[in-house]
RNA sequence: GCGGGCGUGGCGGAAAUGGUAGACGCGCGGGACUCAAAAUCCCGUUCCUUCACUGGAGUGUGAGUUCGAGUCUCACCGCCCGCACCA
């Protein structure tokens, strides 16, 4: 029997598709536009599955809109700026340009490879020159717009390595490599005034329709608009006052402390005189600068011995502490702490021996008895303990308070938002550099249009500690463009998520003189359907929302919102393997299963332990090469098992046994058309007056497999749609009479077309071998029947007191009467209902019938 | 810590709007073909009970709403993702 030779049809078609030029993309005014983008890769080495899982599903749904007719840009490219490169270039002495455009030859080749419909000749690349020469200009747009600032702000400082760690090179609070503890310093940087738009943000997410609602969710509370007051306390014994901002007002009666973060200003003035103060703002800034490590840590404070007087109660004083979790960042660097009715400061209260009052009644509490005990109450009530604002609602007591404050020019109404500006400066080599002058005449001086772009040094010296620009001998050296007197170059180059907020608009006119044509980008922008990783719900994806707001002010594009449509993926996860005695991680390809089923170790024969499936990664060593499974099954079997069994917004299991699965099925269709069971009539015959019985029900699953498949593609139920292809496949293979070659020739040419989006080699090679001398990826969808949709006779649910008891076959929209009396006739009804009296009988048309007795 | 999500057979997963739970696939069991194997094909496969019919249980756990709950409500358990310098 002969075997589907993919090696060589996968080779033949992807150069007939690059000849013909298929997936070329120009601008037609007189087609519908569908623009479908992934994320673009990071250019790490070699493709991993996740990348083979998002291009799959972005293929499937380019050649599904092609073949819908509708004018398809379909682009890729390379995020090609970032650390990996840097760190490479440290611990292999290759050049970070070097090593990107070595890994993206590879990665090209390899998605090559895959048989994606992309349209190469709009291929980008981030590092090079003429592409980040315009995200120069558009940040000197930004400055002239207000939209870029620069000030002071806190990095992670690693002191041996003289650098700025990532957050994820702080590992327990030291440096990765050199193991040094990490300090928290200051230094001015470069700001996107994103905080601008946080209000618009924040409304328009409620018109991306197609986006997931969870990303939309955690968007609204990373903005986090909150509604609050900002407020001041007089300090015991100094002329200055204490900002705080609360978003409960309601509960300054319960106030027992004050709390201000580790580096607000008090903190480090009074730090100066009290030693002890100054050694606990060291320790809280030990802990790096991500949110979650400061969060997490325990609660600490250190009471300042300064005291806020409270507002109202005259005579009462509260001390100021500096605390751990009190963040800078957030409202005013500074709260008053309610414990009774918030848990970190009820933690904090029991902690350091602070009164705990309840100001908020829970309504069915009794005022007399109520306590907090080791949880905050944080729900409506009646306000009590409170003076003025006893017996009100929460609600009521946030107003008076307001009023009352704002009278006294003591607090002011304030919306705030968590949304913090994007900091974009990164003491980095491999980043694009930041186009202004530092002059010490002239202060900050953007470099002149005409002299972008800013180019990066080739011969920087990146073993050296340090940043590597400020460290060049010469590169930063510069005459002033303002007053023509030497001057220095900011060595700082943008963070890596600017490239990748701008990239999709590029792609409209890559070649183009200018960051992109305005008719390009008006023509295709919004992006219809974009598809990546669930992880770049808020930072990428917010990002890319505001600059496209950024670049709208500044007279670039007239749109807003680049995304109309997002699909987010889950994750590629496989077993873990272990050593049964050392516990140490085992690669897959190193495990194989022993005579009694238990899995062993290939060369040693050790027994292995099985972990659950996780997220493929390198320290689990439980990551499966897809160019492996490239070559030993072909590109067609891989996209197979990315769309089959998990929809593509879950995790995803990667198996052997799937894989083998995959492509038995797709040798049974190569069979199918290669050896085909009956007859097949002449490719285009018209269709035979009668068709058998047999014949006749396949012609209309056929139609309603292309019915299906479409709505399943529509809603990327991906999974489904090849479930019910493999279930049109399996009908197929029941046909063998000579008189169901028709149809049989109809199911197979139906089948190749429903597929060619999934399995475009296979599809092509089917088409082919059935007689047709058009591409498939040229051909457009097929149209189902709607008069073979209906079926005239419907089969209905029957059950007796909510319990299934049989069905019946009832004429399509039978009424009620028949439809009871029908159900009341079956001999398992009867026996249900045991002659008990009939209360009620429910039916829903065509679907079920419930006696209730 | 904060924010978001997920949980259905041995496994991945199907089940518009609350209306026949388990489509499709994997695995497993049995059979056919073969000297044998591979490949392929056929039958079966939620669990318990039964030779079978039948009956009972069942969608992480516990309550609730309903004629009817995988789907809605509340509480809990477990796992995953993000937290602003990884991309």
């Amino acid at each position: 029997m002969e075997r589907y030779n993919f090696k060589e049809a996968e080779v033949k078609w992807q150069t007939v598709w690059e000849e013909r030029r298929c997936f070329a993309a120009s601008e037609d005014a007189d087609r519908p536009k569908y623009y479908v983008l992934e994320m673009f890769p990071y250019p790490s080495g070699r493709i991993h599955m996740g990348h083979v899982r998002n291009y799959t599903l972005g293929d499937l749904v380019a050649r599904y809109k092609r073949a819908r007719g509708f004018n398809v840009l379909h682009p890729m490219g390379w995020d090609a700026f970032g650390l990996p490169a840097e760190n490479a270039a440290k611990e292999n002495k290759v050049h970070p340009a070097a090593w990107t455009h070595d890994n993206i030859d590879t990665m090209r080749q390899q998605l090559k490879s895959m048989g994606l419909s992309y349209d190469w000749a709009r291929e980008v690349t981030t590092c090079d020159p003429e592409y980040y020469r315009h995200e120069q200009k558009m940040f000197l747009d930004f400055l002239e717009h207000g939209l870029a600032y620069r000030k002071e702000s806190w990095v992670n400082w690693d002191p041996v390595e003289k650098t700025v760690l990532a957050n994820e090179q702080v590992i327990d609070g030291r440096g990765w490599r050199s193991g040094a503890p990490v300090e928290k310093r200051q230094l001015a940087q470069w700001f996107l005034r994103i905080t601008a738009f946080a209000d618009d943000l924040l409304e328009t997410l409620e018109s991306l329709e197609r986006w997931p609602g969870r990303v939309r969710l955690m968007q609204e509370k990373w903005i986090g608009r909150s509604q609050g007051l900002r407020m001041f306390f007089a300090l015991k014994g100094r002329g200055d006052r204490l900002e705080v901002y609360t978003t409960r007002a309601d509960t300054i009666f319960g106030a027992t402390f004050c709390a201000i973060a580790a580096n607000h200003p008090l903190a480090l003035e009074l730090a100066e005189g009290d030693a002890d103060l100054a050694a606990f703002v060291a320790e809280c800034n030990r802990l790096g600068t991500s949110e979650a490590a400061i969060k997490t840590a325990g609660k600490e404070g250190y009471d300042t011995g300064l005291r806020a007087l409270h507002p109202f109660a005259r005579g009462r004083e509260l001390p100021v502490f500096v605390a751990n979790f009190v963040l800078m960042e957030y409202g005013a660097g500074a709260i008053f702490g309610c414990p009774a009715h918030d848990q970190r400061d009820l933690e904090f209260a029991r902690r350091y021996g602070l009164d705990v009052v309840p100001v908020v009644l829970p309504p069915d509490a009794d005022a007399a008895s109520y306590a907090i005990g080791d949880e905050a109450y944080l729900d409506d009530g009646s306000v009590i303990n409170s003076d003025f604002l006893n017996g009100l609602s929460v609600e009521e007591a946030k107003a008076e308070v307001a009023h009352r404050l704002n009278a006294a020019g003591a607090g002011k109404p304030a919306v705030i938002y968590r949304l913090r500006d994007w900091g974009v400066s990164r003491q980095r080599y491999w980043g694009c550099p930041i186009p202004v002058v530092h002059c010490a005449d002239c202060g900050i001086v953007p470099v002149p249009e005409a002299d972008l772009p800013v180019r990066l040094p080739g011969d920087a010296d990146l073993e050296a500690p340090g940043n590597p620009l400020e460290n060049h001998p010469t590169w930063a050296q510069v005459d002033c463009p303002g007053c023509g007197k030497p001057a220095r170059r900011e060595t700082d180059t943008f963070d890596t998520f600017f490239e990748s907020s701008w990239y999709f608009a590029r792609f409209c006119s890559p070649r183009a003189d200018t960051a992109f044509l305005r008719d390009s980008v008006d023509y295709w922008l919004p992006v219809d359907q974009y598809i990546g990783g669930i992880e770049h719900a808020v930072l990428h994806l917010l990002y890319s929302r505001f600059f496209t707001r950024a670049l709208k002010q500044c007279g670039y594009l007239g749109i807003k919102e680049p995304f109309a449509g997002l699909l987010t993926q889950g994750m590629i996860c496989h077993e873990t393997y272990r050593d049964a005695d050392g516990g140490k991680w085992l690669y897959p390809e190193d495990v194989i299963g022993a005579q009694d089923g238990s899995l062993v170790h290939a060369t040693t024969g050790a027994p292995v332990t099985v972990g659950r499936s996780e997220k493929m990664s390198k320290s689990r060593n439980n990551v499966v090469d897809p160019q492996a499974i490239i070559d030993a099954y072909g590109a067609d079997t891989a996209r197979l098992f990315m769309l089959s069994d998990s929809p593509p917004d879950r995790d995803l299991d990667w198996t052997d046994a799937g894989i083998d699965g995959a492509w038995r099925y797709v040798n049974r269709l190569w069979r199918m058309v290669a050896e085909p069971k009956a007859a097949l009539v002449a490719v285009g015959s018209p269709m035979p007056g009668d068709l058998s019985p047999a014949a006749g029900t396949a012609h209309r699953a056929i139609h309603k497999t292309i019915a299906n498949v479409s709505a399943d593609l529509d809603k990327f139920h991906f999974n489904k749609a090849v479930a019910r292809v493999r279930e049109l496949t399996n009908l197929l293979e029941d046909l063998d009479g000579a008189e169901d070659g028709w149809v049989l020739r109809e199911g197979l040419e139906t089948v190749a077309r429903l597929i060619g989006p999934m399995m475009p080699h296979l599809a092509e090679e089917m088409w082919q071998r059935l007689g047709h001398e058009t591409l498939l990826a040229e051909t457009s969808w097929p149209e189902a029947d709607e008069s073979l949709l209906e079926e005239d006779t419907v089969t209905v649910a029957v059950q007796v007191n909510g319990k299934l008891r049989g069905t019946v076959r009832l004429p399509k929209d039978s009424d009620r009467e028949s439809a009871t009396s029908a159900a009341l006739d079956l001999d398992n009804v009867v026996k249900a209902v045991g002659g008990r009296p009939v209360r009620k009988v429910i039916v829903v048309p065509n679907r079920i019938i419930n006696v209730v007795v």
